[in-house]
DNA sequence: GAGTGGTCTAGACCACTCC
DNA sequence: GAGTGGTCTAGACCACTCG
């Protein structure tokens, strides 16, 4: 007995149904727009609510939805270009960063840190907490590393400390920056200045900065993965460009 | 009538057992190590299946954990750091970049490429097909854009016309790259070859390459993020550092 | 063919937002 | 209090790998 399908392809029922969505979200809604809600959507396409919630999550993975607890499913808008390096070869904090101070306290570094500013765990540092805001959102939290080693006379905590430790690294020159970028996802308190709920993927920006041959800081970022487009501006041209 | 907790953080329930999991892969497993599958480690846990993928499923996004389909579950190494500016300041396919060319055949390009070229969608470019190998698996799949009038003479397809489109670049002087970051899902074709399900969370990188004030090239590379940490080497003193 | 992870269902209840 | 998305369950079947 003959069968009339050839090569069968059994493609995921919610991987289907993210293809169609995508597609009525191109023709058939505008940015910012709620969609009707997961039960109708789901009975709708005729699957299980589960089916269809993976489907969405993959459009949210994506960037292009957004989904609020209480509120319903929209429409999101572009991603945000947000460059991580705004002002070239500068140390933290310099006038025209784009990141707020909030607080700073004396902690053991956690273990990875620990490792790139070639220090043990037990060595004191600062720990510095930013916030970045973009399109009245905040977008990214941050925890900078400072030695205290590095940084004689401070003491305290608070916000007036974190601007302290700062200040005392603009007195050293800066060498160099290496910066990497890998996906995570949002520890409870970061989750939290985000506006979204634990677990939401990130992503984590680590930057190491360089003075007399040694790692004199420690950046982790932290930036929404669903919003956020990083940008890295570069060489000389494409200022020339944008003007 | 007294109730002994007080501000009842209700955390879910997937939640806490990742962080259980996270322990324990810490203590109890190394690297490669094959974990009881996941019925079993229901049971033990007291959770149903679809939870405890929940929290597997958290952990396979921090590269924590990875998964495959009629094997099981193994203790993922460490993310490797993969260069995505090897060879600083010069065009896809010079001497020492990390890039295979695969194929290359003339297409109409996709809207936001168009947009990135400046051009509009109905002129015809070169689509070079590229991928990445690092420490014995395919890190990256890219599609390199050349619109066709910037590479006169150009014609056929496959490897050989991707290598003629790469050459025809290295003609031009390069005036500057410019570069974005943002997490993605890898379509069939990408996760086909980054031997990942479709779906798969992805590293998107795109890059401009720009030469007498306007765009020549366009490159969107497909990295996967749960084995790879992008890394940016930066100004001098870094190299330095390394030696 | 046995064992693994991947998909899907139908239903329940919870946490949150907003009226 | 009504309506939304988030969590959780118990079970079924499928696709894949490997001996």
């Amino acid at each position: 007995m003959g069968t009339t399908q050839l090569e069968t392809v059994p493609e995921p029922k919610y991987w289907h149904l993210k293809t169609v969505l995508a597609e009525a979200l191109d023709s058939e809604f505008a940015v910012g727009q709620i969609l009707p809600n997961e039960r109708e959507l789901a009975a709708r396409y005729g699957v299980a609510r589960a089916t269809l919630r993976q489907a969405l999550e993959q459009l949210e993975f994506e960037g292009r939805l957004q989904r609020r607890r209480g509120v319903g499913t929209t429409v999101a808008p572009p991603r945000v270009g947000v460059d991580v390096a705004p002002v070239e070869d500068s140390w933290p904090g310099a006038p025209g960063d784009a990141w707020q101070t909030d607080g700073c306290e004396e902690v053991s570094p956690p273990a990875r840190v620990a490792r790139l500013l070639d220090a043990s765990t037990t060595e004191p540092v600062s720990a510095v907490r930013r916030t970045r805001r973009a399109h009245g959102q905040t977008v990214a939290t941050e925890l900078l590393y400072v030695p205290c080693a590095a940084t004689p006379g401070i003491s305290g905590s608070g916000a007036a400390r974190g601007h302290a430790a700062l200040r005392a690294l603009h007195h050293l020159e800066l060498e160099g920056q290496e910066r990497s970028v890998e996906l995570g996802s949002a520890r409870a308190d970061d989750a939290r200045q985000l506006d979204r709920l634990p677990g939401a993927p990130v992503l984590v920006v680590t930057t190491r900065y360089l003075s007399g041959g040694a790692t004199m800081a420690v950046a982790v970022s932290t930036y929404r993965a669903d919003t956020c487009r990083l940008t890295f501006g570069d060489t000389g041209a494409v200022e020339l460009l944008a003007s």
